[in-house]
Order: C-alpha cells, then structure tokens, then sequence
DNA sequence: TCTGAAATGTGTCGGGG
DNA sequence: CCCCGACACATTTCAGA
C-alpha cells in the first residue's frame, strides 16, 4: 500500500478537486515552489496512485438526461458477456458483484427508448433489473482523503 | 439542449482522456491555436457543459481496496437521509432511484469491518442490501461522445 | 471566430544547501 | 527533499481579417 505524508494527502485533494491547479498555485497553497510540486505529483503518476486526469461533462447538458442503472443475473458470466457490455458507448460503468446478480451496469441514455435497445443487448446474457436515477444526493464525487485519513500507514 | 460542433465535441473528447492537455496540443490535434482553442474551452466552461476538470486517484493503491454498492429502502426518503448519506466521507456517489429501493449508494472502504459501519449509519433509515464489487469489466469512464453523436441537434 | 505577434506567467533543469 | 535562478515554453491579450 502506498503510503502518503500530508503534504501528498494534500496536493491529491486539490488536484481532485481541480485537476488543472498549476504547480505554481498548488504550490502556494501547501507551502513548496512549483518545482517541487512538480516532482511530488510526477511520482504519484509514475507510482499510479494519479491514474490520470479528466474533465467532467455534464451528460444532461448535451442530450442524454437519463442515468440508468440495470443489475444483470448472467447464468454464464464470462469474459464475452463483459466485452459486449464494453462495446456499448453508453455504458460509463460496469463491475461485477457478489450476491444474486453477476454485473451492476450504469449507462447515460437520451430517452426512454433507449433503454430498451440497452437492456435488448444485455437481455440475452441473463435477467435484468433495471432502474432509473432520479436525483443524485450525492453526485459523483471524489473521496476526501483527508477526512479519511487516507495513506497513513495501518 | 446545448449542441455541439466536431470541434467542441473532439474538443471535449480529448479532455475527458487527458484533462491536463495543453491549449497548444489541443489545437495542435484538431487544427486550430492555442488561442481559439482557449477561448472555446472558455465558453464551454461558461457553459456548464465542462463542470470541471479532476485528477483521477487509485484509492484501492490508498488502501481503500473494497467498493460496496449498497440499496437502500427507506420508507421516508427525505432530504435528511440524504445529508446523513452525503456526511459520509467514504460515500462517492448516492442516487434516488425507481422501484423497489429509494437509494442506491457507492463507497470506498478499507476492510469489511467498514461494511458494518457503513450499514449501521444507514441502517437506522430501511432496508439494505449491499454488493461486493469483484472487478471491474468498465471501471469509471466518459462516454465517448463521437461515438454517441453527442451535441447533434435533435 | 480565427490568426499572429507581443507580454506575461508557468514549467523545467541545473547547481547548491 | 527542498530552494533558487535561468531558460524554455505555454497562456493571455489584442489588433486585424
């Protein structure tokens, strides 16, 4: 396990909350020059405990309003079935789980329609449950590592 | 519905790959400069169509190896069950969802006695069943938005 | 809405503590 | 592991089309 001092906790905080932060102002918040900012946050990508950085789009905003969530119970649960569900584009997420159903599938959809033609491909691998976000109390966020006391050696 | 053209929606596509890209680089990929690409990811900001940008963390390298999905049934779904959800600093996504369950919720959590804790909080609201995720065969992605013909105008 | 050029700000690399 | 200074590079602004 990668142990983080609270200077990294710190840096992957911000940078979670705005992955474009240069170094110089990552730097003035935390107390170090961009230099050493750059080297901190260069060792967490190269250890993979930075897996990347990415923009956040707001899905409604450009035509697909619905987010779904369908459970699947895949008698055979193989590696085909989860290519196929890799295929779809809609498809943001998918995991397999313990419990009486073998995958968890999320998709952002346009309209009602779609969701047939989704749970059309997923059908023939198994039974689907299928529901349909509401509301997010709790819209996508990253964990605070902080508040978690993430990195610290168990 | 905001609609997009080839380059906003390369533009997007390309951001939500490597959100730390250069305005130079963008340009450089879609053939513009660095100037007229700033001034786009300006307005697309503006917007609200590009929410934000963040780095994207290994928390199972962190020592938070266990991703629990759990559904909640709770008679009285009001907003303070959703703050009480929302407080939880392992919880990374809480949704309201159709059927048969109120809620759906993501966590993080660092060993399976963090299971029982995290039930115990949200016990006390309904019904619970909770999911072990095993792997991962989509982890987290973004849609790919030339794929979906995202932004064409309806 | 884009380009091109100038000014400003930031990233990067060396030397040194 | 960090700071400082110097250079290279990116971003921003603005005039012009």
């Amino acid at each position: 396990m990668y142990v983080l001092d609270d200077i990294n906790r710190d840096l992957l905080d911000l940078l979670q909350t705005d992955g474009r932060m240069s170094f110089k102002e990552l730097g003035d918040r935390i107390g170090l020059t961009a230099p050493a900012v750059a080297e901190r946050v260069r060792k967490l990508e190269d250890a993979g405990v930075i897996k990347g950085y990415r923009a956040v789009v707001d899905y409604e905003a450009l035509g697909f309003p619905i987010l779904s969530i369908v459970r699947v119970k895949a008698p055979i649960a193989g590696r085909a079935v989860d290519e196929k569900i890799a295929a779809l584009p809609n498809v943001i997420e998918a995991n397999r789980v313990t419990g009486s159903d073998s995958h968890v599938i999320r998709a952002r959809l346009r309209t009602t329609r779609d969701i047939e033609d989704l749970l059309a491909d997923v059908w023939e691998d198994g039974e689907t449950i299928t529901n349909l976000v509401t509301s997010s109390p709790v819209p996508r966020r990253p964990m605070n590592l902080k508040a978690t006391n993430a990195g610290r050696a168990s």
